[in-house]
DNA sequence: TCTGGGGTCCTAGGACCC
DNA sequence: TCTGGGGTCCTAGGACCC
């Protein structure tokens, strides 16, 4: 038999761990947003039936949210990030390999038996263990395994379990999928697709390979491939070593000064440097990027970003600060309405394989190390930011707005749920 | 007034080398 | 007067994902 793939897949999964921790929201609609409380990012199924589409700007729907009771919650990802890690950890023991594919997916791989009844009993245990439930799709690729799970969640008679191994005529059920909803199929491809006639995933398995491969490329070849059942997308137990961490967020309100940009971007940079340490890395290059709002129309717009490379990779907080603002002043321009800043450090290297320097005093690279260490973990047990640095700034005015975030009853002792009885 | 953040991979084109 | 072809590396930009 050949290999198969299960993808689980957290329904509504953000307004579900909302719900695990506070019952009063089941059976409500429930909407979760962005940072900076700016679009809709999760929605459980009272709020789909509303048509608000996910990404939807959320200024835009609040008379429909108040007419219809919908509770609005910012964005929690202490919660999100802890639950999703009990969601994994439940699933994980029941099979040979698996892929954590995003917060709220992962790809197992199967064992011949185990088919649809094993995944309904899955399915139960993490409802069961975590509160959460979830869908899970199987197919013979990682592709065809996605649409499973795609139409186990659209259709509810399917218990949220469907096997396209049990599927009389797959062909079928293709060419109800438009291409746009394929994984890996983007709105730009599917309108590509559209001009010469392929519309649905049955066209699309059934397209001459030469023309997918000339007009979507070796990505499109493989969709092609997945589709006709032939597996192109190995299971990734894992995770490749970043590339690249970035740090960057919208203000809450226009910033026009080169004191508050500089304040943000060390603040995103510290940041940063949090997680270079958190993940042993050490950053050689930086990129620090500022942009104004995209979306007005009034105010002139101005995007700019440079780039500078360390003399030596590290992770060294203040280090890291000094060389971003070194970029940014170069590009501050007077007079616009800034709306974000952000950095991006590139050219990782694990701290086991940095390259000594020549004259470097190995009792200051101690110094400063236990003072990264000091510092994380003051933050780690205070909470973030309580220790900080001067140019991070006290007030932050052009912080985030967060009007609603629920508690993060699962990572902090003082905001541990309370039951009475 | 108000539109996220953090990633990945692929491609095309230019520079450079032999 | 004649003036190739192929490889590699880098970068910017596009497209996608959740």
């Amino acid at each position: 038999m050949s290999a198969r793939f299960a993808l689980v897949d957290c329904n509504n999964f953000y307004a579900s761990c909302e719900r695990v921790f506070d019952p009063r929201l089941v059976g409500r609609p429930v909407a979760v947003l962005s940072n900076n409380d700016g679009c809709v990012i999760a929605r459980s199924e009272e709020v789909k039936r509303l048509g608000i589409p996910m990404g939807a700007p959320a200024h835009e729907h609040k008379e429909v949210f108040r007419r219809n009771g919908v509770v609005v919650l910012s964005s929690n990802y202490a919660l999100y990030g802890d639950m999703s890690a009990r969601v994994m950890e439940t699933l994980r023991p029941n099979v040979p390999a698996m892929e954590v594919y995003s917060i709220d997916e992962a790809f197992l791989a199967l064992e011949g038996w185990q088919g649809v009844e094993f995944a309904r009993e899955l399915r139960a245990r993490v409802r069961q263990w975590t509160g959460i439930p979830v869908s899970i799709g199987i197919g013979p690729t990682k592709t065809l395994a996605k649409i499973a799970n795609r139409l186990a969640k659209k259709t509810p008679e399917l218990g949220g379990v469907l096997d396209l191994g049990m599927v009389r005529d797959l062909d079928e059920l293709l060419s109800g999928i438009p291409c746009g909803d394929i994984w890996g199929i983007g709105r730009r491809l599917a309108l590509r697709l559209e001009g010469w006639g392929v519309r649905t995933a049955l066209d699309l398995k059934q397209a001459e390979a030469a023309r997918v491969r000339k007009s979507l490329g070796v990505v499109g070849e493989r969709i092609q491939r997945e589709l006709q059942g032939v597996s192109c997308l190995a299971l990734e137990e894992l995770p490749a070593p970043r590339k690249g961490i970035a740090s960057a967020k919208s203000f809450g309100r226009p910033v026009e000064t080169l004191v508050e940009l500089e304040e943000a971007l060390a603040t995103y940079t510290a940041r940063a440097a949090e997680k270079l340490r958190s993940g042993g890395l050490l950053a050689g290059c930086l990129h620090v990027f500022v942009s104004t709002n995209p979306f007005s129309r009034q105010r002139p717009q101005y995007h700019a970003g440079a780039q500078a490379c360390l003399r030596v990779p590290t992770n060294h907080t203040p280090h890291l600060i000094d060389a971003a603002l070194g970029l940014l002043r170069g590009l501050y321009r007077p007079a616009y309405h800034y709306k974000k800043t952000g950095v991006f450090v590139t050219e990782l290297v694990a701290e086991g394989d940095r390259q000594p320097d020549l004259f470097e005093d190995a009792a200051e690279i101690s110094r400063r190390r236990s003072v990264d260490a000091l510092v994380d973990g003051l933050n780690r047990r205070l909470g973030r930011n309580a220790i900080r640095y001067a140019s991070m700034g006290l007030d932050a005015k052009w912080a985030m707005r967060q009007g609603n975030r629920s508690k993060r009853f699962t990572t902090s002792w003082e905001e541990l749920p309370v039951a009475r009885a």
